[in-house]
DNA sequence: GTAACTGCAAACGCTTTGCACTCCC
DNA sequence: GGGAGTGCAAAGCGTTTGCAGTTAC
């Protein structure tokens, strides 16, 4: 999604283009390592020194509302934001915390299947597979 | 799990055998909805007036540890105890937040070929699929 | 001009921690 | 008897909320 587009879903959706909002987006959306709103605050105020916490948030929650980004809560308390809305799994370290998405064909058929074998009609879906990775083995 | 193979598991761990512990491992192996640690709160309090959170959040740790249950971190915030440790997919309402299991074959098929395809080592996993349960439909 | 947005700080909710008392072994 | 466990209350931490000042349109 590039600028323009971005600019023209903020209005056509009633909401304002600012800096920051543009900033933030730009940002979450060409992460791949699923940063939490902490970070997000940390490497945004190089950029924008002024920027707040509470308008990282509000940001991000705007961005789930548009279904740009889906939201994974942890064990530890903390949200990460993933801006894959593709089907993937979700690797994630079980030691230092890092996460990178996997795709597959094989996965997008099975996961067709099994909705077709439970039967309902879903409005999303969640897939984490734990492991070391290389750094924490 | 029975009440005597809870004991031996303690003993042989180091920890000692309560009647808290007992009353909270019962309750949260038996119940098949993740309830989360206040839900378990209000309900344990019935027949334990005296209980406390604390005591409720240091068992389910213990539990985690042993390996009898899973924690699910969620977006709003809250952890849901899972006593499911086998591979199965929850079933999760995205408006009551309503959680079960679902099991098959095909899902422990495909998980094994997904996991050889990748070339991991993991350590566990989650699957969520979200969907409107029929009272929220 | 005005409604929405930002930044700040206070409030919130869930979880963890510290500690004195109690109980298992 | 001694160390682990309990219950209580306070602290902690990530997230949300309220509000005065600012900005997009």
């Amino acid at each position: 999604m590039n600028n323009q587009n971005l600019i023209s879903l903020f209005r056509e959706n009633g909401y304002k283009v600012t800096a920051q909002r543009l900033a933030i987006c730009k940002y979450i959306l060409s992460r791949k390592d699923h940063p939490a709103a902490e970070k997000i605050f940390q490497e945004m105020k190089e950029e924008y020194p002024t920027i707040s916490l509470g308008t990282i948030y509000k940001t991000l929650h705007l961005l789930k509302e548009l279904g740009l980004i889906q939201e994974l809560g942890f064990n530890e308390g903390s949200i990460r934001y993933d801006p894959d809305m593709e089907l993937h799994i979700n690797m994630v370290c079980s030691n230092c915390g890092k996460i990178y998405d996997y795709k597959s064909k094989n996965l997008k058929n099975f996961w067709q299947n099994a909705i077709k074998e439970i039967g309902v009609n879903p409005t999303g879906q969640r897939i984490d597979l734990y492991f070391k990775c290389d750094k924490c083995d």
